[in-house]
DNA sequence: TAATAATTTTAGGTTAAGCTAAATATTTAA
DNA sequence: TTAAATATTTAGCTTAACCTAAAATTATTA
């Protein structure tokens, strides 16, 4: 299994292994790499023929230390990218992703430790997720919903749960970035909606959907 | 044919057609790329299926426009990442090329092209191999040998004709980098090896072997 | 709890990119 | 100019990563 699939693999695994304590159903798999559940089947007997996760006939995978690992190795390189295409290269975060996609595959240590120095050590991508260290240890940021936020409250944009470029592009618009001051003026009753304001300017009403994907501290 | 594949092939095509006018013969190709001649056939018949080289049988192959056009534009991202490699993450000349080698087949004309403006447009990598610009233009520098640099004059090094890590090391010890003046004290007649002065300070033999491979003007 | 639905696995097929060995073509040299 | 050497191609095999369709297992619900 070439090292481009199976970081691809272990990182999906992963992924939903953060979603789902149970671990990683093959259909979960497939739908994430668009591939057949026959194909993740296979993929699953290789990966834990190689001790890089657990698999038995039926249940949900799990990562072994081996396979997160390599999972979180993938995803410090996929972050660096990421901060690298913004910082330096002046990407929009709506646009990174793919190229990440790629450029998270190339294996070489010592470039990925001096790209990360080159970026200053970063501690969070330009999304705000967590860049594990070379250790793979993930800064804490203890950050939680804007829906959990009570009125009147002041928080600091910290992340979101949603990466695809429509939302992106649509917080743009609306002005919120990370960093950005949320104020909760309000709660709609009826459909939960909440009305904002940003950095003391602009004020707005956001939909629950919106702001469940929206995190703060 | 992958791309990944198919770059590699078309750049070995385009090395070994700037080497020999004819083009490219299978085991050239094979040599370069380490695979079995066999392959390399199977490779051309693809390849001239898609229009990127002329291929007729038990000849020579050489690229088509468009396939010149690709393998000029993996050498362009090579070299590129060669100059941030060197550049901006401090590597050595030596120890870029295998890097090099993965990066290049990162495909996004946005990211080649703003890489390109973050490293000041380079026009030549940090071997003094010339970067082709974005329209596949190469900066012409009208180096020639050491060896056929005459006693009395003195040069600066532009370039190297061999790349192994080997011979740059040993360049290093020497103290011989891009743009160091080198004057030619002498000329052995017994094995044609060289007496120089680098600028104007260390003064040593070259054999003509490692003459032959520097590039100055 | 038995029937139905959903999920996963198995079996067998395809394609790309490699391989070896044998056949064919070209080149070199006697 | 023909024989030998070298190079290339063809034929057929292997492996990885995908696929579909059918079989097996697990989960859901009437």
């Amino acid at each position: 299994m070439s090292s481009h699939i199976e970081e691809n693999y272990l990182k999906a695994i992963y992924k939903q292994t953060e979603r789902n304590k149970d671990g990683a159903y093959t259909n979960d798999i497939a739908n994430e790499l668009n591939v057949k559940a026959a194909t993740v089947t296979e993929a699953f007997k290789k990966l834990g023929d190689k001790g890089l996760i657990f698999y038995e006939k039926y249940k949900a995978v799990t990562l072994t230390d081996q396979g997160r690992a390599v999972a979180v190795k993938t995803i410090r390189k996929h972050r660096l990218w990421e901060v690298f295409l913004v910082e330096k290269l002046g990407f929009k975060w709506d646009e990174i992703h793919p190229m990440a996609e790629e450029l998270e595959h190339v294996n070489f240590e010592e470039l990925t430790e001096r790209l990360a120095k080159f970026l200053g050590n970063p501690e969070f991508d330009p999304h705000g997720d967590p860049i594990p260290d070379k250790n793979g240890k993930f800064a804490q940021n203890k950050s939680v919903k804007l829906t959990a936020i009570n009125i009147g409250k002041t928080v600091a944009m910290t992340g979101i749960e949603n990466h695809t470029p429509s939302f992106l592009q649509h917080l743009d618009k609306l002005g919120l970035k990370l960093g950005a001051e949320i104020t909760i003026k309000d709660v709609v009753e009826f459909d939960q909606s909440i009305l904002v304001s940003v950095n003391n300017k602009k004020e707005f009403y956001l939909s629950q959907e919106i702001a469940n994907n929206i995190l703060c501290k």
